[in-house]
RNA sequence: GCGGCUGUGGCGUAAUUGGUAGCCGCGCCAGACUUAGGAUCUGGUGCCGAGAGGCGUGGGGGUUCGAGUCCCUUCAGCCGCACCA
């Protein structure tokens, strides 16, 4: 029997789907364990070999787990909804369902091929009507909750309109966007329309006028964290800011939990970093300040109350409504100047072009603690959303401050001691306060707690937490995604009732803005909802009478992202997103495996929605990923020819230089361990099939470089082609064998024959010349010790996740097991099992060739018995100051000074030491001997 | 600018956590076999050196009997955040 691994794998793929092996259910007979990939967007390009490189090692964890008698819950779906189906249908006019579900085909059909042991009865899609009933299902809720600061969660919006009728905003203490403040008699004479306006400032899915990144090429406003460095992170498009009334969820009522669930969770420390970060929380406090002559005043935030004697300007961000309430006359056209020529600019230019830039308003303010006039200036360096869109400025402590006092002459006034503020501002929080009345003397931390307490004391202001977390903006002008259960009355929205969920998202003639600009659903023929009849109807009918208008926009692609590793756990109820029954069981995901990329979207998105479904009892567990691993990225090993120029020849990589050429990239799937296949290169392209080669030894060598795996680079990898070469097996080791899982590795399939020959010395030593040779006989102590310590090497490289060293501990284990020809099936039989999580196929095989009857999955995981691997000489290496100079046997049980009279009983310690005495004799039993001369 | 991570043969990497640096694999070299291959098997392969030996984990310094591993410093690369007050 040969390793036919085409026929083989087919075979168990077929045997498992028809056995239903990776069915699972609850089970409180067995601890449950929840293994999860991020699930994939599908796109029209497949997959590549980089891709499948979390879902193998999550795959191997998942069936270590199970032969560790786990019941594992390890499914799969797909983030279906999404901008490049919708841009693809614009071009083509094709349904981005149509396209969706073909993509989504070819990705199942490619990992299939790899042999997962997902539980695809629980696939979902975030596209399915019936998966975003549950998304509609949870903006309803947020809708209808507000978040009290006080009990720190969510609460029904229906208790804090009960409190407004009684005492007004007294006693509550709601997060909102704007403090507001009324008695009952103002809350209950207003209309309907006014109260409904008021409560949007509290729910936690509010629409709200607000400043949002608007993407002219997309046609849609954009998250923060769809937008990096002024462009949009899908197609690098220009975004600009623009005011819009929008759908957005108040995440940051929950950055105080966002940021304390961190401490819970088994991430790495980096990942932690980068939430903290984004997160942002400062402590500080904020500052009212008068302004001279005007029954105006204004707050600003600091973290640096300390300062507050060396504030000499104020300034306000360009956007403030400030700007028009202190600009003085004579400052008036000065000011508007300003103002216009900062909305040129694209906060891309602001970043790329750090020009200090400004204008003085006209207006003083006085300083609260000191008393002193200062003037207020404008500057877009100071940020409308951050804080209160207003700064006081210490330029002796803050460079920012610095270079715009430096730049308009205003004074610098240094506030600790021995500091240098001559060529720049002294930001570091350490030294003795000086020219700060009572904080005089003191040391800047305790400066800073001083000047706090005497804010709240003095009622000054107050002390106060800030975040940069911003809320999530959850509109999106777009065709392709959830459609919002909302619709409009006198401009106010409305929820759909939830038993008439999901609200289906409408057919439309073209997938663009309507003529007047509208998103692409104001093109919907039925997009209309008739309130009396709970139905959606004709958009002719809508009279706002009878018949209102739905909402245009539709979610954005974190929503359906955000709760579905719950409705994995129950994807086909039709009552619930999950069952209580299923969320007690498989509570939360116990290893989550996905890319960096998420780190501040995602991630965000779905521990806030996972919070806001725990405050209303839906869910367990306040965390969703207890742990977390980011597999790095599989990088391209590009290939290259050398042209030489104005020719079509191609001189081999070590001849090049005595040419002068122009260097292109070349297909790597035709190009051998750097050699080139010349008639492959001929065929490659019309323009090189009469090419010319100037050769080395009759070989053409190509240059390489590590580069991102890309198509344009010629350096995609199919991971098809490598199954189809080498089998899933091999492709399943090569990725693992690669490298450590969570760091960035080149791609190179060159290595992978080093992995496919392990698994065909595997077979051979159950099959030689087509002969079974497993054998009954009893192994010896070295047989066993080999099995035992892969044992011992392999759980522990699983679970610590050092995958790449399990492979080459496999490797390690079959090369000394053939080089013993050992075939015992004592021996045989638990190697299989260890190996099956690596290569689920050929463990399978094997494991019915030793004449088991059922599957690899249901067999025990092979305990290390230590016994094997006492070892009963030690070999010592001997150092003379710290230079090994020869290797000794001694038995392992003699002790230090044992060791020692052995060392120096030998002729070689003699020779070494060369006459001399020895200074000292360092023996470490059982590791090394070192003597010091 | 701030924060994090990483620097080891020609390449991907390993090192029992302070104890023989280079395991495993690719590539390369030599040999065997021969249905001449992108097959299989055997041996070799960090660098310098004929050899004894010396050098060697980005560079410099330190702690230690002993450092890839710990400390200080410096350089390079990658990632995250960035007028966040």
């Amino acid at each position: 029997m040969e390793y036919n691994f085409r026929e083989l794998e087919q075979k168990w793929q077929k045997f498992w789907k028809e056995n239903q092996i990776y069915k699972t259910g609850i089970n409180k007979d067995k601890p449950k364990f929840y293994v999860l990939d991020m699930f994939p967007y599908p796109s029209g390009a497949g997959l590549h070999v980089g891709h499948p490189l979390g879902y193998i090692a999550s795959d191997i964890y998942s069936r270590y787990k199970r032969l560790k008698g786990f019941n594992v819950l390890h499914p799969m779906g797909y983030d279906a909804y999404g901008l490049p189906a919708e841009q693809y249908a614009i071009q083509t006019g094709q349904h981005p369902a149509v396209t969706t579900k073909k993509n989504i085909d070819r990705y199942r059909e490619q990992l299939d091929k790899i042999g997962f042991c997902y539980d695809w009865d629980r696939e979902i899609r975030t596209c399915e009507p019936d998966y975003y009933k549950w998304t509609q299902w949870a903006f309803v809720e947020m809708f209808n909750h507000y978040f009290d600061n006080k009990l720190q969660k969510a609460m029904p919006v229906a208790g804090l309109i009960k409190a407004f009728e009684t005492n007004g905003t007294v006693g509550v203490d709601a997060n909102c966007t704007e403090e507001l403040c009324f008695s009952a008699e103002e809350w209950n004479a207003k209309t309907e329309l006014e109260q409904q306006e008021i409560l949007l400032n509290y729910r936690v899915a509010y629409l709200a006028d607000l400043k949002v990144n608007w993407c002219p090429a997309l046609g849609t406003v954009l998250a923060n964290d769809e937008v990096s460095e002024g462009v949009s992170v899908r197609g690098g498009h220009p975004v600009e800011q623009r005011v819009m009334r929008q759908w957005s969820l108040r995440v940051s009522a929950y950055a105080q939990r966002l940021l304390d669930g961190l401490e819970k969770v088994d991430w790495t420390d980096s990942l932690k970093e980068t939430q903290k970060n984004w997160i942002g929380r400062s402590e500080g406090a904020e500052l009212v300040f008068n302004v001279k002559g005007q029954d105006v005043s204004f707050e600003v935030f600091t973290t640096r109350a300390d300062t507050i004697y060396g504030v000499t300007f104020m300034v306000l961000a360009p956007e403030s409504e400030l700007v028009a309430k202190l600009t003085t006359d004579d400052q008036k056209s000065a000011v508007e100047e300003y103002i216009s020529a900062t909305k040129k600019r694209t906060e891309r230019e602001r970043i790329a072009d750090r020009r200090v830039t400004g204008v003085f308003s006209g207006s003083y303010a006085i300083n609260p603690v000191s008393g002193t006039e200062i003037p207020v200036w404008i500057s877009d360096y100071v940020l409308a959303g951050y804080g209160t869109g207003a700064i006081m400025a210490v330029p002796a402590h803050d460079s920012r401050d610095y270079a715009f006092a430096r730049h308009f002459n205003l004074p610098i006034i240094p506030l600790i001691e021995g500091c240098d503020v001559s060529d720049e501002s002294f930001d570091a929080k350490e030294g003795i306060m000086c020219n700060s009345g009572f904080l005089n003397g003191l040391t800047v931390k305790e400066a800073i707690a001083a000047a706090k307490k005497y804010i709240e004391e003095k009622n000054l202001g107050r002390v106060k937490v800030n975040y940069r977390l911003r809320d999530a903006i959850f509109s999106r002008q777009r065709y392709w995604g959830e459609p919002f259960p909302v619709y409009y009355k006198q401009g106010m929205p409305y929820m759909l009732p939830m038993d008439k969920l999901p609200l289906l998202l409408p057919e439309i003639d073209k997938y663009l803005p309507t003529e007047t600009g509208e998103p692409p659903l104001g093109r919907a023929a039925n997009w209309g909802w008739n309130e009396a009849m709970q139905i959606v109807t004709a958009s002719s009918e809508i009279d706002n009478a009878a018949v209102f208008p739905l909402e245009l926009s539709t979610m954005p692609g974190f929503a359906g992202s955000s709760a579905y590793y719950l409705r994995y756990m129950d994807p086909k109820n039709e009552n619930g997103l999950v069952s209580a029954e299923a969320n007690d069981y498989w509570e939360n995901v116990d290893l989550y495996i996905g890319g960096t990329e998420h780190a501040t979207g995602h991630l965000i998105y779905s521990r806030f929605w996972n919070k806001f479904l725990f405050d209303l009892g839906k869910v367990c567990k306040d965390e969703p990923f207890k742990r977390l691993i980011n597999q790095g990225m599989i990088q391209g090993r590009s290939n290259f020819v050398y042209r030489v120029k104005d020719s079509n020849t191609f001189v081999s990589l070590n001849l090049k230089d005595q040419y002068e050429t122009t260097q292109i990239h070349v297909d790597v799937n035709i190009v051998s361990n750097d050699v080139l296949d010349l008639e492959k290169f001929k065929a490659w392209r019309p323009e090189f099939s009469d090419a010319e080669f100037i050769l080395e030894d009759g070989k053409y060598h190509c240059g390489w470089a590590v580069e991102k795996m890309s198509k344009s680079m010629f350096n995609v990898v199919n991971p098809d082609d490598i199954v189809e070469r080498y089998g899933a097996d091999t492709l399943r080791l090569y990725e693992m064998f690669l490298g450590p899982l969570e760091q960035s590795k080149p791609w190179d399939t060159n290595g992978i024959d080093g992995v496919h020959r392990f698994l065909k010395k595997l077979w051979g030593l159950f099959y030689k010349d087509n002969q079974l040779v497993v054998k009954e006989e009893t192994p010896t102590a070295d047989e066993l010790k080999t099995l035992h310590k892969t044992i011992k090497k392999v759980t522990w490289d699983i679970e610590n996740f050092s995958y790449n060293t399990s492979v080459s501990a496999f490797m390690i284990c079959v090369n000394e097991l053939s080089a013993v020809k050992c075939s015992k099936r004592a021996i045989l039989e638990p190697l299989v099992v260890l190996l099956a999580p690596f290569a689920p196929h050929v463990a399978e095989e094997l494991h019915h060739v030793l004449g088991n009857t059922t599957t690899v999955n249901d067999a025990v995981f092979p305990v290390c018995n230590e016994e094997y691997l006492v070892e009963s000489t030690v070999k010592y290496p001997v150092s003379f100051n710290g230079k090994v100079r020869f290797m000794l046997d001694l038995p392992a049980a003699l002790n230090k000074d044992e060791v020692e009279k052995e060392v120096f009983a030998n002729d070689q310690t003699a020779k070494y030491l060369a006459g001399a005495s020895p200074k000292k004799v360092i023996v470490v039993p059982g590791k090394i001997v070192n003597i010091v001369m």
